[in-house]
DNA sequence: GTGGTCTAGACCACA
DNA sequence: GTGGTCTAGACCACA
Protein backbone atom coordinates (compact mmCIF):
# COMPACT_ATOMS: atom_id res chain seq x y z
CA UNK A 1 0.00 0.00 0.00
CA UNK A 2 0.73 3.46 -0.53
CA UNK A 3 2.99 5.25 2.28
CA UNK A 4 2.80 8.95 2.66
CA UNK A 5 5.09 11.31 4.02
CA UNK A 6 4.23 14.63 5.28
CA UNK A 7 7.19 16.93 5.36
CA UNK A 8 6.30 20.13 7.36
CA UNK A 9 9.27 22.01 6.43
CA UNK A 10 8.32 21.76 3.03
CA UNK A 11 6.61 24.72 2.48
CA UNK A 12 3.43 22.73 0.78
CA UNK A 13 0.52 22.11 2.27
CA UNK A 14 -0.33 19.26 3.88
CA UNK A 15 -3.20 18.02 1.95
CA UNK A 16 -1.24 19.11 -1.40
CA UNK A 17 1.48 16.50 -0.43
CA UNK A 18 -1.35 13.86 -0.14
CA UNK A 19 -2.32 15.03 -3.57
CA UNK A 20 1.27 15.17 -5.35
CA UNK A 21 2.85 11.84 -3.84
CA UNK A 22 -0.75 9.70 -4.82
CA UNK A 23 0.22 11.37 -8.34
CA UNK A 24 3.59 10.51 -8.36
CA UNK A 25 2.18 7.16 -7.63
CA UNK A 26 -0.13 7.14 -10.70
CA UNK A 27 2.49 8.19 -13.03
CA UNK A 28 5.55 5.61 -11.74
CA UNK A 29 2.55 2.78 -12.34
CA UNK A 30 3.12 1.85 -8.31
CA UNK A 31 -0.65 2.90 -8.39
CA UNK A 32 -3.41 1.72 -10.87
CA UNK A 33 -7.04 1.75 -11.65
CA UNK A 34 -8.80 -0.47 -9.14
CA UNK A 35 -6.22 -0.28 -6.33
CA UNK A 36 -7.38 0.99 -3.32
CA UNK A 37 -6.22 4.22 -1.66
CA UNK A 38 -5.61 3.86 2.37
CA UNK A 39 -8.34 4.95 4.27
CA UNK A 40 -8.26 7.92 5.94
CA UNK A 41 -7.65 6.44 9.11
CA UNK A 42 -4.57 4.73 8.08
CA UNK A 43 -3.15 7.95 6.92
CA UNK A 44 -3.99 9.39 10.38
CA UNK A 45 -2.26 6.53 12.08
CA UNK A 46 0.80 6.89 9.13
CA UNK A 47 1.35 10.67 8.71
CA UNK A 48 -0.46 12.50 12.40
CA UNK A 49 -2.40 14.64 10.45
CA UNK A 50 -6.14 15.22 10.71
CA UNK A 51 -8.46 12.65 8.67
CA UNK A 52 -10.39 16.10 7.23
CA UNK A 53 -6.87 16.68 5.71
CA UNK A 54 -6.57 13.59 4.07
CA UNK A 55 -10.76 13.70 3.10
CA UNK A 56 -9.64 16.94 1.44
CA UNK A 57 -6.89 15.60 -0.58
CA UNK A 58 -9.02 12.72 -1.80
CA UNK A 59 -11.82 14.72 -2.48
CA UNK A 60 -9.13 17.12 -4.75
CA UNK A 61 -8.25 13.88 -6.38
CA UNK A 62 -11.96 12.98 -7.24
CA UNK A 63 -12.51 15.95 -8.39
CA UNK A 64 -9.26 15.56 -10.93
CA UNK A 65 -11.12 12.51 -12.32
CA UNK A 66 -8.05 10.17 -10.72
CA UNK A 67 -9.93 8.36 -7.75
CA UNK A 68 -13.51 7.98 -6.57
CA UNK A 69 -14.95 7.71 -2.86
CA UNK A 70 -17.20 4.73 -2.06
CA UNK A 71 -18.88 5.39 1.56
CA UNK A 72 -18.38 2.58 3.73
CA UNK A 73 -16.23 0.76 1.35
CA UNK A 74 -13.04 3.39 0.36
CA UNK A 75 -11.26 5.42 -1.96
CA UNK A 76 -10.35 3.50 -5.26
CA UNK A 77 -7.70 3.99 -8.33
CA UNK A 78 -9.88 5.03 -11.84
CA UNK A 79 -7.51 6.69 -13.62
CA UNK A 80 -3.92 5.56 -14.46
CA UNK A 81 -1.38 7.88 -15.81
CA UNK A 82 1.57 5.42 -15.90
CA UNK A 83 3.75 5.46 -18.86
CA UNK A 84 5.42 2.23 -19.49
CA UNK A 85 8.85 3.82 -19.72
CA UNK A 86 9.11 5.35 -16.38
CA UNK A 87 8.80 1.86 -14.11
CA UNK A 88 11.73 1.49 -12.04
CA UNK A 89 13.08 -1.40 -14.38
CA UNK A 90 13.19 0.79 -17.17
CA UNK A 91 16.72 1.58 -19.38
CA UNK A 92 15.80 5.53 -18.74
CA UNK A 93 15.72 4.77 -15.04
CA UNK A 94 18.56 2.44 -15.19
CA UNK A 95 20.18 5.08 -17.02
CA UNK A 96 19.34 8.04 -14.68
CA UNK A 97 20.46 6.07 -11.46
CA UNK A 98 24.11 5.78 -13.00
CA UNK A 99 24.17 9.22 -13.67
CA UNK A 100 22.98 9.98 -10.18
CA UNK A 101 26.18 7.73 -8.92
CA UNK A 102 28.45 10.00 -11.07
CA UNK A 103 26.98 13.02 -9.70
CA UNK A 104 27.26 11.86 -5.90
CA UNK A 105 31.54 10.49 -6.85
CA UNK A 106 31.77 14.30 -7.59
CA UNK A 107 30.44 15.09 -4.23
CA UNK A 108 27.21 16.88 -4.84
CA UNK A 109 24.64 16.86 -2.20
CA UNK A 110 21.30 16.09 -2.93
CA UNK A 111 20.38 19.89 -2.44
CA UNK A 112 23.05 20.14 -5.34
CA UNK A 113 21.76 17.00 -7.71
CA UNK A 114 18.29 18.82 -7.42
CA UNK A 115 19.11 22.18 -8.27
CA UNK A 116 21.44 20.68 -11.29
CA UNK A 117 17.84 18.45 -12.59
CA UNK A 118 16.01 21.52 -11.68
CA UNK A 119 18.18 23.73 -14.42
CA UNK A 120 18.17 21.37 -16.88
CA UNK A 121 14.45 20.25 -16.68
CA UNK A 122 13.48 23.61 -16.60
CA UNK A 123 15.75 24.49 -19.37
CA UNK A 124 13.72 21.44 -21.89
CA UNK A 125 16.71 20.09 -23.63
CA UNK A 126 16.82 23.60 -25.10
CA UNK A 127 20.94 23.79 -25.38
CA UNK A 128 21.60 20.33 -26.45
CA UNK B 1 18.45 39.17 -13.66
CA UNK B 2 16.77 36.66 -11.56
CA UNK B 3 13.21 36.48 -12.59
CA UNK B 4 10.80 35.00 -10.51
CA UNK B 5 7.41 32.81 -11.30
CA UNK B 6 4.94 32.22 -8.97
CA UNK B 7 2.83 29.60 -9.51
CA UNK B 8 -0.42 29.72 -7.25
CA UNK B 9 -1.80 26.38 -7.60
CA UNK B 10 1.35 24.68 -6.57
CA UNK B 11 0.41 24.74 -3.15
CA UNK B 12 3.79 26.35 -1.85
CA UNK B 13 2.91 29.63 -0.18
CA UNK B 14 3.83 33.00 -2.33
CA UNK B 15 6.82 33.95 0.03
CA UNK B 16 8.30 30.70 0.09
CA UNK B 17 8.62 30.00 -3.88
CA UNK B 18 10.61 33.12 -3.90
CA UNK B 19 12.77 31.91 -1.37
CA UNK B 20 13.06 28.28 -2.94
CA UNK B 21 13.31 30.02 -6.38
CA UNK B 22 16.39 32.12 -5.10
CA UNK B 23 18.10 29.22 -3.31
CA UNK B 24 17.89 27.40 -6.34
CA UNK B 25 19.54 30.33 -8.40
CA UNK B 26 22.31 30.05 -5.64
CA UNK B 27 22.71 26.68 -6.41
CA UNK B 28 23.27 26.53 -10.25
CA UNK B 29 25.57 29.99 -9.57
CA UNK B 30 23.26 32.04 -11.18
CA UNK B 31 23.31 34.38 -8.14
CA UNK B 32 26.86 35.23 -6.41
CA UNK B 33 28.24 36.93 -3.56
CA UNK B 34 27.89 40.44 -4.38
CA UNK B 35 24.63 39.78 -6.90
CA UNK B 36 21.98 42.32 -6.32
CA UNK B 37 18.38 40.82 -5.70
CA UNK B 38 15.08 42.66 -7.69
CA UNK B 39 13.99 45.21 -5.31
CA UNK B 40 10.40 44.74 -4.02
CA UNK B 41 9.45 47.20 -6.97
CA UNK B 42 10.80 45.06 -9.66
CA UNK B 43 9.44 42.03 -8.48
CA UNK B 44 6.09 43.24 -8.14
CA UNK B 45 5.82 44.41 -11.79
CA UNK B 46 7.23 40.55 -12.37
CA UNK B 47 4.63 38.54 -10.17
CA UNK B 48 2.03 40.68 -9.86
CA UNK B 49 1.78 40.07 -5.98
CA UNK B 50 2.43 42.17 -3.16
CA UNK B 51 5.67 44.20 -1.74
CA UNK B 52 4.85 43.16 1.96
CA UNK B 53 5.60 39.19 0.57
CA UNK B 54 8.49 39.60 -1.53
CA UNK B 55 10.11 41.62 1.88
CA UNK B 56 9.01 38.41 4.02
CA UNK B 57 10.71 36.28 1.40
CA UNK B 58 14.13 38.59 1.91
CA UNK B 59 13.77 38.48 5.35
CA UNK B 60 13.78 34.83 5.48
CA UNK B 61 16.57 34.76 3.09
CA UNK B 62 18.18 36.64 5.41
CA UNK B 63 17.91 34.66 8.76
CA UNK B 64 19.43 32.07 6.86
CA UNK B 65 22.70 34.24 6.35
CA UNK B 66 22.20 33.68 2.12
CA UNK B 67 21.48 37.53 1.67
CA UNK B 68 21.48 41.00 3.25
CA UNK B 69 19.90 44.17 2.77
CA UNK B 70 21.23 47.34 2.81
CA UNK B 71 19.05 50.36 3.64
CA UNK B 72 18.66 52.51 0.58
CA UNK B 73 20.41 50.46 -1.60
CA UNK B 74 18.77 46.88 -1.82
CA UNK B 75 19.50 43.22 -0.99
CA UNK B 76 22.52 41.71 -1.48
CA UNK B 77 23.77 37.98 -2.05
CA UNK B 78 26.23 37.68 0.64
CA UNK B 79 26.98 33.72 0.16
CA UNK B 80 27.12 31.23 -2.55
CA UNK B 81 25.63 27.85 -2.47
CA UNK B 82 27.35 27.09 -5.95
CA UNK B 83 29.01 23.72 -6.49
CA UNK B 84 31.53 23.91 -9.25
CA UNK B 85 30.06 20.82 -10.47
CA UNK B 86 26.88 22.15 -11.14
CA UNK B 87 26.84 25.22 -13.78
CA UNK B 88 25.31 24.42 -16.89
CA UNK B 89 28.23 23.47 -18.27
CA UNK B 90 29.36 21.01 -16.33
CA UNK B 91 29.98 17.14 -17.79
CA UNK B 92 27.00 16.08 -15.39
CA UNK B 93 24.81 18.88 -17.34
CA UNK B 94 25.51 18.23 -20.51
CA UNK B 95 24.94 14.45 -19.04
CA UNK B 96 21.88 15.14 -18.50
CA UNK B 97 20.83 16.73 -21.29
CA UNK B 98 21.81 14.17 -23.08
CA UNK B 99 19.05 11.83 -20.92
CA UNK B 100 16.44 14.18 -20.89
CA UNK B 101 16.44 13.79 -24.89
CA UNK B 102 16.44 10.30 -24.96
CA UNK B 103 13.60 10.33 -22.53
CA UNK B 104 11.85 13.11 -24.68
CA UNK B 105 11.75 10.76 -27.70
CA UNK B 106 10.63 8.17 -26.03
CA UNK B 107 7.41 10.21 -25.57
CA UNK B 108 7.70 11.09 -21.84
CA UNK B 109 6.13 14.06 -20.96
CA UNK B 110 7.44 16.47 -18.35
CA UNK B 111 5.40 15.45 -15.21
CA UNK B 112 6.24 11.74 -16.24
CA UNK B 113 10.03 12.59 -16.61
CA UNK B 114 9.73 14.50 -13.26
CA UNK B 115 7.99 11.29 -11.63
CA UNK B 116 10.15 9.47 -13.16
CA UNK B 117 13.50 11.64 -11.74
CA UNK B 118 11.94 11.90 -8.22
CA UNK B 119 11.53 8.26 -7.98
CA UNK B 120 15.32 7.28 -9.00
CA UNK B 121 16.64 10.38 -6.73
CA UNK B 122 14.18 9.70 -3.32
CA UNK B 123 15.67 6.24 -3.94
CA UNK B 124 18.84 7.48 -3.59
CA UNK B 125 20.58 5.10 -6.44
CA UNK B 126 20.17 2.55 -3.79
CA UNK B 127 19.55 -0.22 -6.15
CA UNK B 128 22.45 0.18 -9.20
CA UNK C 1 -25.19 41.15 -5.40
CA UNK C 2 -26.37 37.46 -5.41
CA UNK C 3 -28.07 36.21 -2.36
CA UNK C 4 -28.01 32.51 -1.15
CA UNK C 5 -30.76 31.24 0.31
CA UNK C 6 -30.41 27.57 2.39
CA UNK C 7 -33.24 25.30 2.28
CA UNK C 8 -32.07 22.73 5.16
CA UNK C 9 -34.85 20.36 4.24
CA UNK C 10 -34.24 19.94 0.69
CA UNK C 11 -31.73 17.09 1.03
CA UNK C 12 -29.20 19.22 -0.84
CA UNK C 13 -26.11 19.62 1.05
CA UNK C 14 -25.59 23.23 2.18
CA UNK C 15 -22.18 23.86 0.31
CA UNK C 16 -23.79 22.17 -2.71
CA UNK C 17 -26.56 24.85 -2.29
CA UNK C 18 -24.04 27.45 -2.59
CA UNK C 19 -22.79 25.86 -6.20
CA UNK C 20 -25.74 25.49 -7.47
CA UNK C 21 -27.19 28.74 -6.94
CA UNK C 22 -24.10 30.57 -8.16
CA UNK C 23 -23.91 28.37 -11.23
CA UNK C 24 -27.49 29.42 -11.86
CA UNK C 25 -26.52 33.09 -11.40
CA UNK C 26 -24.05 32.26 -13.88
CA UNK C 27 -26.60 31.06 -16.17
CA UNK C 28 -29.23 33.71 -16.17
CA UNK C 29 -26.45 36.28 -16.44
CA UNK C 30 -27.12 37.74 -12.60
CA UNK C 31 -23.43 37.00 -12.58
CA UNK C 32 -20.57 38.02 -15.26
CA UNK C 33 -16.75 37.69 -15.16
CA UNK C 34 -15.40 40.10 -12.59
CA UNK C 35 -18.01 39.99 -11.07
CA UNK C 36 -17.38 39.72 -6.74
CA UNK C 37 -18.76 36.78 -5.06
CA UNK C 38 -19.86 37.83 -1.54
CA UNK C 39 -17.34 37.44 0.90
CA UNK C 40 -17.31 34.35 3.10
CA UNK C 41 -18.57 36.37 6.10
CA UNK C 42 -21.51 38.11 4.03
CA UNK C 43 -22.40 34.76 3.41
CA UNK C 44 -22.32 34.13 6.86
CA UNK C 45 -24.64 36.71 7.79
CA UNK C 46 -26.99 35.75 5.48
CA UNK C 47 -27.21 32.17 5.68
CA UNK C 48 -25.94 31.66 9.24
CA UNK C 49 -24.17 28.56 8.20
CA UNK C 50 -20.58 28.40 8.99
CA UNK C 51 -17.95 30.04 6.38
CA UNK C 52 -15.84 27.07 5.99
CA UNK C 53 -19.33 25.78 4.81
CA UNK C 54 -19.05 28.43 2.38
CA UNK C 55 -15.23 28.55 1.32
CA UNK C 56 -15.94 24.25 1.11
CA UNK C 57 -18.42 25.68 -1.90
CA UNK C 58 -16.33 28.69 -3.38
CA UNK C 59 -13.06 26.31 -3.58
CA UNK C 60 -15.73 23.54 -5.64
CA UNK C 61 -16.47 26.46 -7.89
CA UNK C 62 -12.57 27.00 -8.57
CA UNK C 63 -11.96 23.36 -9.25
CA UNK C 64 -14.55 24.05 -11.88
CA UNK C 65 -13.02 27.32 -13.40
CA UNK C 66 -16.10 29.47 -12.80
CA UNK C 67 -14.23 31.57 -10.12
CA UNK C 68 -11.06 32.33 -8.53
CA UNK C 69 -9.79 33.39 -5.02
CA UNK C 70 -7.83 36.02 -4.55
CA UNK C 71 -6.58 36.55 -0.70
CA UNK C 72 -7.20 39.56 0.78
CA UNK C 73 -9.49 40.39 -1.96
CA UNK C 74 -12.45 38.35 -2.54
CA UNK C 75 -13.44 35.67 -5.23
CA UNK C 76 -14.24 36.89 -8.85
CA UNK C 77 -16.74 35.15 -11.84
CA UNK C 78 -14.08 34.10 -14.23
CA UNK C 79 -16.64 32.76 -16.79
CA UNK C 80 -19.57 33.14 -18.07
CA UNK C 81 -22.37 30.54 -18.75
CA UNK C 82 -24.47 33.09 -20.05
CA UNK C 83 -26.79 31.98 -23.47
CA UNK C 84 -28.65 35.39 -24.60
CA UNK C 85 -31.85 33.85 -24.55
CA UNK C 86 -31.95 32.70 -21.54
CA UNK C 87 -32.41 36.28 -19.93
CA UNK C 88 -35.49 37.53 -17.89
CA UNK C 89 -36.57 39.42 -21.30
CA UNK C 90 -36.21 37.31 -23.34
CA UNK C 91 -39.21 35.90 -25.50
CA UNK C 92 -38.62 32.33 -24.15
CA UNK C 93 -39.33 33.33 -20.75
CA UNK C 94 -42.22 35.69 -21.82
CA UNK C 95 -43.63 32.68 -22.84
CA UNK C 96 -43.20 30.53 -20.60
CA UNK C 97 -44.36 33.22 -17.69
CA UNK C 98 -47.43 32.83 -19.66
CA UNK C 99 -47.62 29.29 -19.56
CA UNK C 100 -46.98 29.49 -15.56
CA UNK C 101 -50.12 32.39 -15.16
CA UNK C 102 -52.38 29.61 -17.46
CA UNK C 103 -50.87 26.57 -14.56
CA UNK C 104 -52.05 28.40 -11.87
CA UNK C 105 -55.45 29.15 -13.15
CA UNK C 106 -56.08 25.76 -13.60
CA UNK C 107 -55.54 25.61 -9.97
CA UNK C 108 -52.34 23.86 -10.23
CA UNK C 109 -49.78 24.15 -7.04
CA UNK C 110 -45.86 24.82 -7.16
CA UNK C 111 -45.63 21.19 -6.41
CA UNK C 112 -47.99 20.06 -9.53
CA UNK C 113 -45.68 22.48 -11.55
CA UNK C 114 -42.41 21.30 -10.58
CA UNK C 115 -43.49 17.55 -11.58
CA UNK C 116 -45.06 18.78 -14.75
CA UNK C 117 -42.31 20.78 -15.78
CA UNK C 118 -39.62 17.97 -14.75
CA UNK C 119 -41.59 15.04 -16.29
CA UNK C 120 -41.68 17.07 -19.55
CA UNK C 121 -37.95 18.15 -19.26
CA UNK C 122 -36.67 14.83 -18.62
CA UNK C 123 -39.21 13.52 -21.68
CA UNK C 124 -37.09 15.79 -23.70
CA UNK C 125 -40.01 17.16 -25.46
CA UNK C 126 -39.65 13.46 -27.33
CA UNK C 127 -43.31 13.49 -27.91
CA UNK C 128 -43.88 16.23 -29.68
CA UNK D 1 -42.73 -0.24 -13.26
CA UNK D 2 -41.18 3.16 -11.59
CA UNK D 3 -37.61 3.51 -12.51
CA UNK D 4 -35.13 4.79 -10.26
CA UNK D 5 -32.07 6.83 -11.11
CA UNK D 6 -29.51 7.88 -8.84
CA UNK D 7 -27.01 10.85 -9.52
CA UNK D 8 -23.86 10.85 -6.82
CA UNK D 9 -23.29 13.87 -7.95
CA UNK D 10 -26.24 15.95 -7.37
CA UNK D 11 -25.72 16.49 -3.45
CA UNK D 12 -28.89 14.87 -2.58
CA UNK D 13 -28.39 12.14 -0.31
CA UNK D 14 -29.31 8.58 -2.34
CA UNK D 15 -32.32 7.56 0.14
CA UNK D 16 -33.65 11.29 -0.53
CA UNK D 17 -33.15 11.16 -4.42
CA UNK D 18 -35.83 7.65 -4.02
CA UNK D 19 -37.89 9.83 -1.84
CA UNK D 20 -38.17 12.57 -4.50
CA UNK D 21 -38.56 10.03 -7.44
CA UNK D 22 -41.41 8.57 -5.89
CA UNK D 23 -42.93 12.09 -4.89
CA UNK D 24 -42.54 13.10 -8.11
CA UNK D 25 -44.05 9.77 -9.84
CA UNK D 26 -47.57 10.34 -7.10
CA UNK D 27 -47.69 13.73 -9.10
CA UNK D 28 -47.87 12.97 -12.52
CA UNK D 29 -50.03 10.10 -11.65
CA UNK D 30 -47.39 7.57 -12.65
CA UNK D 31 -47.99 6.10 -9.51
CA UNK D 32 -51.74 5.98 -8.10
CA UNK D 33 -52.96 4.06 -5.11
CA UNK D 34 -53.02 0.41 -5.43
CA UNK D 35 -49.57 0.46 -7.17
CA UNK D 36 -46.67 -1.61 -5.73
CA UNK D 37 -43.42 -0.20 -5.42
CA UNK D 38 -40.10 -1.89 -6.77
CA UNK D 39 -38.73 -4.83 -3.74
CA UNK D 40 -35.47 -3.21 -2.40
CA UNK D 41 -33.92 -6.15 -4.27
CA UNK D 42 -35.00 -4.64 -7.49
CA UNK D 43 -34.05 -1.78 -6.40
CA UNK D 44 -30.68 -2.85 -5.93
CA UNK D 45 -30.31 -4.56 -8.99
CA UNK D 46 -31.73 -1.40 -10.87
CA UNK D 47 -29.44 0.89 -9.00
CA UNK D 48 -26.07 -0.78 -7.54
CA UNK D 49 -27.16 0.77 -3.84
CA UNK D 50 -27.84 -0.71 -0.61
CA UNK D 51 -31.17 -2.53 0.05
CA UNK D 52 -30.80 -0.80 3.45
CA UNK D 53 -30.93 2.82 1.76
CA UNK D 54 -33.97 1.42 -0.40
CA UNK D 55 -35.72 0.62 2.80
CA UNK D 56 -34.87 3.74 4.90
CA UNK D 57 -36.51 5.74 1.90
CA UNK D 58 -39.56 3.34 1.84
CA UNK D 59 -39.84 4.29 5.68
CA UNK D 60 -39.65 7.96 5.05
CA UNK D 61 -42.50 7.35 2.38
CA UNK D 62 -44.51 5.40 4.95
CA UNK D 63 -43.92 8.25 7.45
CA UNK D 64 -45.64 10.95 4.91
CA UNK D 65 -48.28 8.64 4.27
CA UNK D 66 -47.88 7.92 1.10
CA UNK D 67 -46.79 4.37 1.26
CA UNK D 68 -47.75 1.40 3.77
CA UNK D 69 -45.19 -1.65 3.47
CA UNK D 70 -47.10 -5.12 4.43
CA UNK D 71 -44.73 -7.74 5.83
CA UNK D 72 -44.07 -10.49 3.21
CA UNK D 73 -45.70 -8.51 0.41
CA UNK D 74 -43.95 -5.10 -0.67
CA UNK D 75 -44.66 -1.46 -0.26
CA UNK D 76 -47.98 -0.31 -1.82
CA UNK D 77 -48.99 3.48 -2.68
CA UNK D 78 -52.28 4.23 -0.33
CA UNK D 79 -52.10 8.74 -1.57
CA UNK D 80 -52.25 10.18 -4.48
CA UNK D 81 -50.81 13.36 -5.44
CA UNK D 82 -52.48 13.31 -8.76
CA UNK D 83 -53.74 16.73 -10.14
CA UNK D 84 -55.85 15.85 -13.28
CA UNK D 85 -54.19 18.52 -15.63
CA UNK D 86 -50.82 17.14 -14.71
CA UNK D 87 -50.63 14.16 -16.60
CA UNK D 88 -48.96 13.78 -20.03
CA UNK D 89 -51.81 14.31 -22.19
CA UNK D 90 -53.01 17.35 -20.79
CA UNK D 91 -52.64 20.91 -23.07
CA UNK D 92 -50.68 22.12 -20.03
CA UNK D 93 -47.86 19.26 -20.84
CA UNK D 94 -48.62 19.78 -24.56
CA UNK D 95 -48.03 23.80 -24.36
CA UNK D 96 -44.83 23.29 -22.24
CA UNK D 97 -43.79 20.74 -25.02
CA UNK D 98 -43.79 23.17 -27.72
CA UNK D 99 -42.25 25.79 -25.29
CA UNK D 100 -39.12 23.39 -25.02
CA UNK D 101 -38.92 22.95 -29.03
CA UNK D 102 -38.74 26.23 -29.17
CA UNK D 103 -35.98 26.65 -26.70
CA UNK D 104 -34.03 23.73 -27.97
CA UNK D 105 -34.48 25.17 -31.57
CA UNK D 106 -32.96 28.06 -30.23
CA UNK D 107 -29.52 26.45 -29.03
CA UNK D 108 -30.79 26.23 -25.44
CA UNK D 109 -29.12 23.24 -23.77
CA UNK D 110 -30.44 21.17 -20.66
CA UNK D 111 -28.39 23.28 -18.28
CA UNK D 112 -29.58 26.59 -19.73
CA UNK D 113 -33.27 25.31 -19.95
CA UNK D 114 -33.22 24.13 -15.93
CA UNK D 115 -31.95 27.74 -15.47
CA UNK D 116 -34.37 29.52 -17.21
CA UNK D 117 -37.02 27.19 -15.98
CA UNK D 118 -36.34 27.59 -12.26
CA UNK D 119 -35.83 31.48 -12.46
CA UNK D 120 -39.30 32.00 -14.02
CA UNK D 121 -40.72 29.42 -11.40
CA UNK D 122 -39.12 31.34 -8.35
CA UNK D 123 -39.91 34.49 -9.36
CA UNK D 124 -43.80 33.13 -9.61
CA UNK D 125 -44.91 34.85 -12.76
CA UNK D 126 -44.87 38.20 -10.75
CA UNK D 127 -44.23 40.19 -13.47
CA UNK D 128 -46.38 38.92 -16.25
C1' DG E 1 -9.94 42.43 6.38
C1' DT E 2 -9.99 38.35 3.02
C1' DG E 3 -9.19 33.75 1.55
C1' DG E 4 -6.77 29.24 2.84
C1' DT E 5 -5.31 25.53 5.90
C1' DC E 6 -5.68 22.71 9.72
C1' DT E 7 -7.52 20.65 13.89
C1' DA E 8 -10.98 18.34 16.86
C1' DG E 9 -15.01 16.47 17.06
C1' DA E 10 -20.09 15.70 16.14
C1' DC E 11 -23.19 13.56 13.17
C1' DC E 12 -24.96 11.44 8.91
C1' DA E 13 -25.24 8.25 4.75
C1' DC E 14 -23.92 4.02 3.26
C1' DA E 15 -22.24 -0.91 3.15
C1' DG F 1 -16.34 0.64 9.77
C1' DT F 2 -15.87 4.05 5.76
C1' DG F 3 -16.46 8.32 3.42
C1' DG F 4 -18.96 12.98 3.64
C1' DT F 5 -20.70 17.15 5.83
C1' DC F 6 -20.73 20.61 9.11
C1' DT F 7 -19.32 23.39 13.02
C1' DA F 8 -16.17 26.21 15.89
C1' DG F 9 -12.16 28.13 16.19
C1' DA F 10 -7.00 28.78 15.68
C1' DC F 11 -3.58 30.39 12.73
C1' DC F 12 -1.36 31.73 8.38
C1' DA F 13 -0.61 34.15 3.76
C1' DC F 14 -1.73 38.05 1.42
C1' DA F 15 -3.36 42.87 0.25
Amino acid sequence: MIQFRIDRRSGVSTYMQIVQQTRQALRTGLLVPGDKLPTSREVVEMTQINPNTVLKAYRHLEMEGLVQGRAGSGTYVTRSLHHPDVGPDSPLADELRRWLTRAQAAGLERADIDALVKSVLDDGGRTT
